[in-house]
DNA sequence: TGAAATGTTGGGGCG
DNA sequence: ACGCCCCAACATTTC
């Protein structure tokens, strides 16, 4: 009588992929026997954004409701997520694999300089004795896959994405595993974990509650959202090209925390927005839906640019701007991330982003432009505070969206670009729908002066700040300032 | 994925 | 009727 073979066992390393479908490693790791999923949380995870596993207030609070939900998938396929808490995630998969008999780890890739330190340590310490392989399956593109002429990485983005797009045809999708198996025999014996609760991922003040009223923070959540999104008539994706500018319209898809979080395949968007267009390539779709997907793709060029060049996660990635002479001035800096700069769509932005942790992306730049130019604050304290406030805070795009406004980074904004908050209000925002929605207090102020209240009087009753600089004379001062070091001096 | 300053043009008011 | 001026409206250049 003759034992039952025991199948190969695969620790599923969960990073970033949080998903059933579309999971290259999953789908791998079902496909090879019985699959142990693995979370692993450092013991301080509020930290620098390089550090592995780090994350701001508002990404833990999502982090804690996207494992819920990916853990009750998990189970519901056969084998639940074991989490653990350790700053010692090699030794820790170690221990893990051993424990159950795993002979491989399949895990999805990041590009955060720290987590790419620890993956290759994964690969060297326990790739001698198990299988260890990682797939990216958050991206389109494999970082490095696309290459200018002279095999460097590209530094703009227009010719980046075209040569992206010669290559991207429709993917063919990892299989979406309908059962897991657990360990059998010796090996399977349940392992000690943690209850998701016990990694205190949320906060006990009430700043959470707000943030979950805001968001269906799921799988199913990004799944709704992206059916609502893409498939309306006309619909917010067809109309996307200007729709996406108009931040107090519902025009964009508000999937980046779902995509940060894995939650949602980017390769399942493209091969969906390519089947309801008919087409099997990028260049020829209809404006909205061609401009969503250069949106994905600028996710793509931020995460390839990080990849190749990891010091820009707290450096310049022109190195002129090193010496930058930036100011620092804590009351402007506390003005700015309260909503209390006394320009209305500025404020509107900020407020939002502590109210809902997301702003549309118009906002973004004004807000950003805002801080660097007109009030003269490093750049840092920019990404610092979306780093904390933001669900979808990414160190990838965020970095490039701050290098990118402040002018030092990959295709950024010519120093001299200074957006002028009043006129974006009027031209983006011309009824001021989006200002009176996250700034009460103006509500009564009339179209006309929505952008510009100091010049309706605000001694009428609105209490309002008057602006924490002049548009015109902070104007000067940042091209002053900017001139200085432009590109070529 | 700007804005402001400067330059040019053409229509209309008016002597 | 004509020329002059004013100034939108648009184009170009500059920051």
């Amino acid at each position: 009588m003759s034992l039952p073979a025991e199948v190969p066992v695969t620790l599923l390393w969960v990073r970033n992929a949080m998903r059933v479908a579309d999971n290259p490693a999953l789908a791998q790791a079902a496909a090879r026997g019985a699959v142990v999923p693995v979370f692993l949380h450092p013991e301080s995870s509020i930290g620098p954004s390089a550090a592995d596993g780090a994350r701001g207030g508002a990404s833990r609070v999502w982090l804690h409701q996207a494992l819920l939900d990916f853990d009750a998938a998990l189970r519901g396929l056969g084998s639940g997520l074991v989490v653990r808490r350790t700053d010692d995630p090699v030794g820790e998969l170690g221990r893990i694999a051993a424990a159950c008999g795993a002979t491989a780890i399949y895990y999805d890739c990041r590009v955060e300089p720290d987590a790419r330190v620890v993956e290759s340590r994964v690969e060297q310490e326990l790739g001698r004795r198990i299988e260890v392989r990682g797939w990216h399956a958050n991206l389109l593109l494999t970082p490095g896959q696309i290459l200018n002429g002279q095999g460097e990485p590209f530094r703009v983005f227009t010719p980046f994405w075209k040569a992206a797009c010669r290559q991207l045809g429709v993917f063919r999708l990892a299989e979406t595993p309908t059962r897991l198996r657990s360990p059998t025999g010796a090996s399977g014996r349940p392992l000690p974990g943690l209850d998701i609760d016990a990694l205190g991922l949320m906060p006990a003040h009430a700043w959470p509650g707000t943030l979950l009223s805001a968001w269906d923070m799921t799988a199913a959540g990004a799944e709704r959202r992206w059916r609502g999104f893409a498939s309306d008539t006309p619909g917010a994706l067809g109309n996307y090209g200007e729709g996406r500018d108009i931040p107090g319209t519902d025009g964009t898809s508000k999937l980046s925390p779902y995509l940060h979080f894995g939650q949602v395949s980017p390769r399942q968007l493209w091969n969906d927005v390519l089947r309801a267009q008919g087409q099997t390539h990028a260049e020829v779709l209809p404006e909205g839906p061609r401009r969503f997907l250069a949106e994905l793709g600028w996710r793509e060029f931020a995460q390839q640019l990080l990849f190749h060049f990891p010091h820009t996660l707290t450096e310049p990635l022109n190195s002129k701007f090193s010496a930058f002479p930036w100011d620092s001035d804590p009351r402007l800096l506390r003005c700015w991330q309260r909503g209390q700069t006394g320009y209305p769509i500025v404020d509107a932005g900020m407020r939002q982003l502590w109210a809902t942790g997301w702003m549309h992306n118009r906002v973004r730049m004004i807000v950003g432009s805002f801080l660097v130019k007109h009030l003269l604050l490093p750049w840092q304290d920019g990404e610092r505070w979306f780093w904390d406030t933001l669900v979808d805070a990414d160190a990838a795009s965020n970095t490039l969206g701050w290098q990118w406004v402040a002018g030092c980074g990959a295709d950024a904004a010519p120093y001299f670009r200074v957006f002028n908050p009043i006129l974006q209000g009027l031209k983006f925002d011309p009824d001021g729908d989006y200002v009176r929605t996250w700034v009460p207090e103006l509500a009564s102020v009339p179209r006309a002066f929505i952008h510009a209240p100091w010049e309706y009087g605000l001694f009428r009753g609105v209490a309002y700040p008057e602006p924490i600089v002049d548009h015109a004379t902070a104007r000067a001062r940042a091209l002053a300032a900017f001139a200085r070091i432009k590109a070529g001096d």
